[in-house]
RNA sequence: GGGAAGAUACCAAAGCGGCUAACUGGGACAGACUGUAAAUCUGUUGCGCAUCGCGCUUCGAUGGUUCGAAUCCAUCUCUUCCCA
């Protein structure tokens, strides 16, 4: 078999490896010996659940996967509790047990529907860093200076700035190093905020002896607002347990520019097409092949996700009987059944602005009733929300 | 250890005794226009009840001064800077 395909394969939407030699070098020495590579991937369980933007990673890792090669999922119960200061630019609040512990049981289960479980071993690194002596500790420190630490961006950064800085923050890249170290990993995923990170595990794998892993950085996954990278705390996510169709309106929503790049990172087409549907999309296509393109990107994610959901089905919402009266039921009560406002103030506000359609008539009246009685009505709150109501039987 | 500055709604940032539920910008949401896009224009953006008027709770925390405080005082917590 020629090296080169596999890694080619492996290379694409890859933004950066170290080094390329050294990859070429372990896929050959993995063939040659029969021996399935150790692929590791670092979560911290910070969060529960996860968004497209993780997916890009678990994506890569899953590839690995479908090439033979062992992945080795760290769940980071420990480095959680420091939190990484990659990109962050204020200390992360430190997360006690039981909320790890269930961010990771939710986050598992999301992952299922990326990664195959052969070929999976999943490990948290308490194992391992709960027990590590100070001495071990020191020893690690000893391999870097802090001048090498300061030139991180992160920390470069918030030095500059003024901003806080912890002390133990410092050691994030240091024990995430220390995983490599343990697990002996050939190769480390990361998104590109994990270079600095990825590339300490090699020096101090070095120092401790071993071959120093590759490091593959994917990049950072544009958010729906094509601007900045996605994240659940800019609100420019979307999660991998949306309902389809929700998925499927955000990636309508969002601008032209992540066509592409969506297609790249959270698809399973093929290169040679995207490229081609890079160049349709390129210079200033007609509106119709962009929403050829926009619509198909919809159908690959959503398949992922939800294979064979229907994305044109309305949610149905069941009025109970007694929220009515002869059938009849008023509008501001039908909007917060709905779950489109949180209170009457904002189902007030949404009505004053027009916003608000019954049978896509706008309503604008707050006493205005729906008549239920004659089967299931159609209720629009702006664009993009809607669902039918229909009276609960029994 | 000593000194200085600061903490305001999702974020940034005004306000420094009543006219402030709190200027302004960003974001978010909604309307027009569109491709459920972008750009632009408009409205909304503490909570609750209500037919535009009323009630309740907000300006790091806790107490205090005042008829009345985000605004003054005290203590505390946190942050930054300078000196050692």
């Amino acid at each position: 078999m020629n090296t080169n395909e596999p890694y080619r394969q492996l290379m694409w939407g890859v933004e950066t490896v170290l080094t390329p030699e050294d990859l070429k070098a372990r896929i050959l020495s993995s063939e040659k010996e029969k021996r399935p590579l150790i692929v590791k991937l670092g979560v911290d369980p910070t969060a529960p659940d996860i968004h497209l933007g993780h997916t890009v990673v678990l994506r890569k890792l899953r590839q690995f996967q479908d090439l033979g090669h062992q992945a080795v999922l760290i769940i980071g119960g420990f480095t959680s509790r420091i939190g990484d200061p990659s990109g962050k630019s204020k200390t992360r609040p430190a997360l006690d047990d039981t909320e790890i512990k269930k961010n990771a049981d939710t986050y598992l289960q999301q992952v299922e529907k990326i990664l195959t479980k052969e070929r999976l071993r999943i490990v948290d690194n308490r194992e391992w860093l709960d027990s590590l002596s100070l001495k071990e500790v020191i020893k690690l420190l000893s391999h870097a200076t802090l001048s090498k630490i300061l030139e991180h961006n992160t920390f470069k950064e918030r030095f500059r700035e003024t901003s806080s800085i912890r002390m133990h923050e410092f050691i994030y890249p240091f024990l995430q190093a220390y995983d490599s170290i343990f697990l002996k990993s050939d190769i480390e995923l990361g998104g590109t905020d994990q270079l600095f990170n990825i590339a300490l595990g090699r020096e101090l794998q070095k120092e401790y002896g071993q071959n120093p892993q590759c490091a593959l950085l994917m990049p950072v996954l544009v958010g729906t607002d094509g601007v900045q990278k996605m994240s659940k705390s800019l609100g420019n996510y979307i999660g991998v347990s949306e309902s389809p169709k929700v998925m499927a309106q955000k990636l309508l929503n969002m601008p032209d520019i992540n066509i592409v790049p969506y297609f790249q990172l959270l698809t399973p087409v093929p290169e040679e097409e995207v490229k081609q549907i890079e160049k349709e999309l390129s210079g200033k296509p007609a509106t119709d092949i962009i929403l050829k393109y926009k619509n198909r990107l919809i159908e690959e994610i959503t398949g992922i996700y939800h294979p064979g959901a229907n994305l044109h089905s309305v949610d149905i919402i069941e009025v109970p009987s007694v929220d009515c009266e002869n059938g009849k039921l008023g509008i501001m009560k039908a909007i917060s059944i709905s779950g489109f406002a949180q209170s009457n103030r904002e189902a007030f506000q949404y009505l004053q602005s027009n916003a608000v359609r019954v049978n896509q008539e706008v309503v604008k009246d707050k006493n205005h009733l729906i008549d239920l009685s004659k089967g299931p009505v159609q209720l629009n709150v702006g664009k993009k929300k809607f669902v039918s109501l229909e009276i609960r039987k029994s």
